[in-house]
DNA sequence: CCGGGTGGTCGAATCGATTCGATGGTGTGG
DNA sequence: CCACACCATCGAATCGATTCGACCACCCGG
């Protein structure tokens, strides 16, 4: 401990009240004399006390005032895409309003960081971006911190993943099913039929390449998770699915050149995100193909992309930084001890120029 | 507070030792029968009692395991630039080997956000990007929170700032000087003779143009501002000087149109950060003009721009990471009390495709 | 057989604030 | 002039843990 710093008793002791005196005085909770008051902060200044100790009023009241915000992977990747930071964005604002400082906590690959298990919150945001949580959400419903979940899987609430029965769970997700849905529809209507898919992490692993068959069939693939269902949905199998390890410009690269180098590629490619879909334009670019003209391309996100010029990616917006706000709403209500139900955001079809009817 | 939730006090209850042998069960400093032990941690189990309380802890400790790290700017602003993220990641890493936790804060345009003088930490990081910090290294310094500053301006110690004499304060920055120097010097050794120059801002008012004369004169600015004061020292007075709100891309567009639609523009454009350069190159692309045939262009940072392709900028490489595990070591040891001396680190030139000789 | 050392346990003080209930004093209304 | 009420202040308990010094019993060596 800082030695000498001063504290509450050594400013009532010089300004002659009680210490709980003294405490009314900074707090202006209860009945106070100005004169009194004003002794007090004299002689606050006069020892250079820089107002109650934080980590007393944290322990009295039982509350840090920190939410821990869990992020799926380093931050040095997680921040590359601007989906979390738009989302971790709109997060600091609703927290903020209500003076709750943000704790970051990366998470690789599964792992439960020290931080999560042992630092004060009141409460944590998990925002794995698809990935798998289980473990992680467990051990802050054990340790009794209220948990909002991003994108979540859709049991959440207490199965057998460990996940204790009381625990203070809220799922804040978006319809990216029907988002989904809805483009490939448009996809199709314009008349195309064989379509690739450039698919976010399913698993740990981190792979880049086509769907393993031994842990994932296309089939079993569309149908658990949420965000492709809808390729399912609009009635389409793709012919090819490549699972990337990340968010990020060069993963979507790599996949391009795989599903484009293929023997008569399809005609359309749907990426599970902006950054990949940009990376599959990249790579159309290296090929020598043209946007719209030989490959539609469409993203999912609707995040800013200004350096994609003169192309306008079609995607599926999402609204991240409202998403972002929910959650700390939802976070803080959880704090307070209300009940918050899940909540399901709406997305919107964003037209581009990246997308047309099939060449032929 | 968690009603209900069980104490060491329930625990110690329940395995029928003292409160004091409980916690070293827990702690495992001091010496225990591991008998005693087991009755304990069994006893835990059947209360579901997760672990001692962190806020009891800090208290006691009088260490909140946290470092705060300040940025300038609302996060998603600061974040959309490549450079925070890596310093932020490198910080993460530092400070998470040694258990410390980050605490995000965003102070816009000046301004002391409430958790800077209220929230716990055991040591704060100012990340400012180039903004002045005198108001918030001194709001950190009356609260005796040792602080590390990133690039802060160079009479950081106890001026006429109202920073308190003992304020523990470490420095670290980069040899931005020397870096932007030896650039442009390579740049008239190619035989530009007329550059034009896009700064970061100046000041909290955010304003996008030519240099404000009625505020700062070029001669004063470059050498106010050391990352360009390396432009003086190369022997360069610039042509013109566009000031910009924000280290991204559209500024650094927008100042690329209003240098390039010049009468005669100069032949080469630095530009003080990577993002602002690369908007200069879309600019310049814009308007139909060949990089580095017509126009050389610069930048500074070494971030990686892989949607510039087919061009590599031309840049001065800052090690960002590093500079990021640096401050986090550095905060360690100010926590440690130890004195921590003030860090420059050293940049290298990088060699792009963006500069080459002018045209004539 | 006795004394010293030691390993294990416990009680109590401590960290820095908040808050409740009690007390004393003053002012006002009847 | 008395009594009631209310305002300002204070003392003490409390939040949940850590840690220091005391203590007890046991073991071992002399």
């Amino acid at each position: 401990m800082n030695p000498g710093r001063p504290t509450l008793a050594d400013v009532a002791n010089a300004a002659g009240v009680s210490v709980s005196t003294a405490s009314l005085a900074f707090s202006g909770a209860g009945p106070i004399a100005g004169t009194t008051r004003d002794r007090v902060l004299a002689a606050a200044a006069e020892l250079a006390y820089s107002g109650p100790n934080p980590l007393g009023q944290q322990l009295r009241s039982g509350r840090s005032g920190i939410v821990g915000a869990i992020f799926g992977d380093q931050l040095r990747r997680s921040f590359r895409d601007p989906v979390s930071i738009q989302m971790l964005d709109g997060l600091a604002q609703a927290l903020g309003a209500h003076g709750v400082g943000i704790l970051l906590m990366a998470a690789e690959a599964g792992e439960v960081p020290p931080l999560v298990s042992r630092a004060a919150m009141d409460a944590a945001v998990v925002v794995l971006c698809h990935e798998p949580a289980d473990t992680l959400i467990a051990t802050l419903a054990r340790r009794g911190i209220p948990t909002v979940v991003l994108e979540g899987a859709l049991g959440t609430a207490g199965e057998e993943t460990g996940i204790p029965a009381g625990a203070r769970i809220a799922n804040v997700r978006i319809d990216d099913r029907h988002g989904t849905e809805r483009l490939v529809r448009e996809l199709r209507a314009l008349g195309h039929e064989r379509f690739g898919v450039v698919a976010l992490p399913l698993g740990h692993d981190r792979r880049l390449g086509e769907l393993d068959p031994a842990r994932h069939s296309v089939a079993g693939f569309l149908a658990t998770r949420s965000r492709l269902a809808g390729v399912a949905d609009a009635g389409v199998v793709p012919e090819v699915v490549i699972e990337t390890p990340g968010s990020l410009i060069e993963h979507g690269r790599s996949a391009g050149h795989q599903i484009l180098s293929r023997p008569n590629p399809p005609t359309a490619i749907v990426a599970q995100s902006d950054l990949l879909a940009a990376g599959v334009i990249l790579a159309a670019r290296e090929r020598g193909l043209r946007v719209p003209d030989d490959v539609s391309i469409a993203g999912f996100d609707g995040v800013d992309l200004p350096w994609l010029a003169p192309d306008v990616l079609t995607t599926v917006r999402q609204p991240l930084a409202e998403k972002g706000r929910l959650s700390g709403e939802a976070a803080i209500s959880l704090i307070a001890g209300e009940m918050v139900p899940d909540v399901i955001l709406p997305v919107t079809l964003q037209h581009g120029t990246t997308t047309a009817p099939p060449h032929r």
